[in-house]
DNA sequence: CGCGGGCTTGTACATTTGTACCAGAAGGCT
DNA sequence: AGCCTTCTGGTACAAATGTACAAGCCCGCG
């Protein structure tokens, strides 16, 4: 049954080369960037050791790969909610919503938020993360300078790094500090409190 | 000339343990929690191998007491900067120069700024670094509201975490992305742009 | 001055871990 | 069908690593 739709990549994004990269980051997360073996790795994405070794030249380059994979989901899904704000018009209040909502939805797997956080440490010791860290950041900018468009601001090009920040330490603080409705009752106060003392003149813009 | 001045301390607090922790402190900086060994902590210290488990049951305890070790250090340098700040009534200016300043200490010394977040990152897995981060989080939040209120803020209570989630939000970006002059071009306006915005009651009270 | 407890340090050892190897299965292509 | 590339997975092994041990050192104290 293994392999039946398999098709040789010579490329190699083959099924289990991704569940080998997804069973690392999750380990990543859950353990610590430097204490993922390969017999960790082979034994949560349930395939022999020799698989790992296979898809991959040195445990550096399978983890780093995991990492780059985040970042690229990531990407992806910062185009789709950055287009979802491309033209839109609404209330800083549904837009607090919005952003609070997409955050929400990375907060569900707290292995991955934390396994951001290993990556972005990493990425202080390898160029190439670095690289890769720094264009997520750019992607996070873009959707939260849409974001702040949508909700009226004028000068959201000035803002947007002031969110990226807040939001940012907000989100890390709460990895360390677990908070029951943390997103409902500090995120999104917080969005809200900056944006209204930073944007006042999008509140008069609606009724 | 080891142990000229020694003095059996049934507590366990000799120059040697220190400096095995402060070395163990870098390279958590330098090449990440997990990625220490032993044979690396002694040399970086200094000292033979066996001295590293001479002082510690295990290479997590050694590690842990290293981080705990950095948040005790953090605790006094917060202290004093706190105390700095109360009583004293000065312009926003003066106070965002002074919390730039204390910022900058710590990054001029690259691998503890990082050996922090390795240390946030752990503490998501080990409840005592946890209680010991939430206690450095306390101290940087008491510096921050004498830092307020010192810049004539009234509600200080209420900013303070917003400086706080904003000013390490800043730092972790210029972790990944380092920039020249970061402190002065990017920090500093940023804590006077929130200032402002948030606490424009402050800048009437002088002249 | 000898003794004892803390400290030092070279060395040993069992495990863990990264990685290589090899025999074989599985399909696509001629 | 036969071959060849791709993949599978069991196993082996050398290096790295955490930790234990034992013999010696130093200094204060009786």
């Amino acid at each position: 049954m293994a392999g039946s739709d398999r098709q040789p990549q010579p490329n190699g994004t083959t099924d289990r080369r991704d569940a080998i990269l997804r069973a690392a980051l999750q380990l990543i997360g859950r353990q610590g960037l430097h204490a993922v073996t390969h017999r960790d790795v082979a034994a949560e994405a349930g395939v022999p050791l020799a698989s790992t070794t296979y898809y991959f030249e040195s445990k550096e380059e399978l983890l780093t790969e995991a990492l780059l994979l985040f970042v690229r989901d990531e990407l992806e899904r910062l185009e789709q909610a950055a287009a979802s704000f491309e033209g839109v018009s609404t209330s800083p209040e549904q837009v607090a919503d919005a952003m609070t909502a997409e955050v929400q939805r990375t907060l569900d797997r707290p292995e991955l938020q934390v396994a951001q956080f290993e990556l972005y440490l990493q990425a202080t010791r390898d160029p190439q993360l670095a690289r890769a860290s720094v264009q997520a950041f750019d992607a996070y900018m873009k959707t939260t300078k849409a974001a702040l468009r949508a909700a009226g601001a004028e000068n959201a090009e000035e803002l947007a790094p002031l969110f990226q920040a807040l939001a940012r330490g907000l989100v890390f603080a709460q990895l360390v500090d677990r908070q029951p409705d943390w997103a409902e009752k500090i995120l999104k106060p917080a969005l809200l409190r900056l944006f209204r003392a930073l944007s006042p003149q999008a509140e008069r813009q609606l009724p």
